[in-house]
DNA sequence: CGCCAGGTTGAAGCGCTTCAACGTCTGTGG
DNA sequence: CCACAGACGTTGAAGCGCTTCAACCTGGCG
C-alpha cells in the first residue's frame, strides 16, 4: 500500500483522517502476463495503481487494426477514466504486458467519498486534471508532430521507454506500423 | 451573465451562496474579427465562456505550419487550460473568427475559491472531468480514424459545424491540408 | 470593374501501409 | 547438444493517400 500513499502524498499530503478513509478501499491484486483487467464493453468501474509491471490500453477499429492508446508502468494509474467518468462502456481494453500487482479502489466506494470530503474532491480534480495534461500532450504530439518526430522526442524525453515496452507496442502507440518504425529507426 | 449561470447550474446547481461568492470575478468583454484573447508564449491566466461569436486555439509548429487544436462557440469555455493549470507558457493562440463576447474570469481569483470551497471544487473536478473527455474523444478520433472518417463523423454528429467554421479551419482541425479535404468531399 | 478570400482541381512527389520474405534470438523437446 | 518453433524485428517492392505547388473558379465588396 506504501507507493500508492506516497502518490497520493505528492499531488496533496494526506491527513490521519484521510488515510484510515482509503485504506479500507485499496486491494492488491496480482496480474499475469497477457491478462485483462478491463475488456472493451465493459464499464471500467475501478481506478488501478502499477506497483508492479506494465500495461498497454488499445482500441480495435472497426477495421480490426489495433491502436496502442496509452503504455503504463510503476507507480502509475491505469484506467479507462473516460469510461470511469461517465459509466458508459469502454473502448479499449488494459492488458498486462508481462506479470504485474496492481492496487485497485472501486468508484461506487470512491464517490461516496467524493459526497462530503474536501480533501478527496481537490485530490479528484488534480488527478483530473492530471489525466486531462496527459491527454493532451499525447493529442499534440498525434497532432502537431510527424511519426518521426514522436518517436525521437519519445525517447529523448523517456528513454526509458525503449527497455519498458517492444518496438511493436511502440509503434503502435506512436501510431505507424512496426516496419515504418523499423525503416524510421534505420535511417538515423 | 444569465448563460454563464445556467451552464454551470446544468453541470452542478448553485446556491445563492456561489451566485454571490462568483458574481464580483466575472468580467463581460467584446472581442472583435481576428482578434487574439491568447498569444503563444504567454501563461493562460483565465477562463472565458463564449456568449456570442467564435474562436479556433491554433498551435504552429517548427516547420511554420499551424494547426487548429479546437473550435469552439457559443456556451462553451475556451483557453488554453494546460498552461492555466500548469501556468506554463502557452503553446497555442487563441483567435475570433468573427465578433464576439466572452465572460472572463481569473485564476487568481478562482484559486481562491477552491482553497475552501467544496462546491467549487467539484464544480472544478467536474469541468476538468469535461476537458479530459473532450480532449480524450479527440485524441481518439485522430489516433483511430482515417481523415476522411473523422470528416464524416464530424458533420454526422454535428451538421453545424459547417455553418459554424469555413472549410479552411475544418480542415485544419481534422488535420488534412484544405485540398484533401476539398478531395474527400469531392468523392462522396 | 478589379481585387481578394475561400474553395476546387490538376500533377508530381513523398511517406506510410501492405504483403511478403528473411534474420535473429530464445526457449523447448528429442 | 542440436533441431525446431515462435516471437520479434528488419528489409524489399508495390500501391495508396496525403502534401505541395500551381492554376483556376466563384461570390462578395470596395
Amino acid at each position: 500500500m506504501n507507493s500508492i500513499f506516497e502518490h497520493f502524498n505528492k499531488i496533496l499530503p494526506m491527513a490521519e483522517k484521510e488515510v484510515e478513509e482509503i485504506t479500507p478501499l485499496l486491494k492488491t491484486k496480482l496480474v499475469v502476463k497477457d491478462e485483462f483487467i478491463l475488456n472493451e464493453g465493459k464499464t471500467c468501474n475501478f481506478l488501478a495503481f502499477v506497483t508492479k509491471g506494465s500495461f498497454r490500453s488499445f482500441h480495435v477499429n472497426s477495421n480490426g487494426k489495433s491502436t496502442n492508446l496509452m503504455l503504463n508502468s510503476t507507480d502509475e494509474f491505469i484506467s479507462n477514466y473516460d469510461s470511469y467518468l461517465s459509466g458508459l462502456p469502454s473502448n479499449i481494453s488494459i492488458q498486462a504486458i508481462e506479470i504485474s500487482e496492481v492496487i485497485t479502489v472501486l468508484k461506487k466506494d470512491l464517490d461516496k467519498l467524493l459526497e462530503t470530503s474536501l480533501y478527496w474532491n481537490k485530490l479528484g480534480r488534480m488527478m483530473s486534471e492530471n489525466m486531462f495534461l496527459i491527454s493532451k500532450l499525447r493529442l499534440e504530439s498525434i497532432l502537431y508532430q510527424t511519426p518521426k518526430e514522436r518517436y525521437f522526442d519519445l525517447i529523448k524525453c523517456s528513454p526509458e521507454f525503449l527497455k519498458k515496452y517492444s518496438l511493436t507496442d511502440i509503434s503502435s502507440f506512436i501510431g505507424v506500423t512496426l516496419q515504418s518504425l523499423s525503416r524510421i529507426r534505420a535511417r538515423i
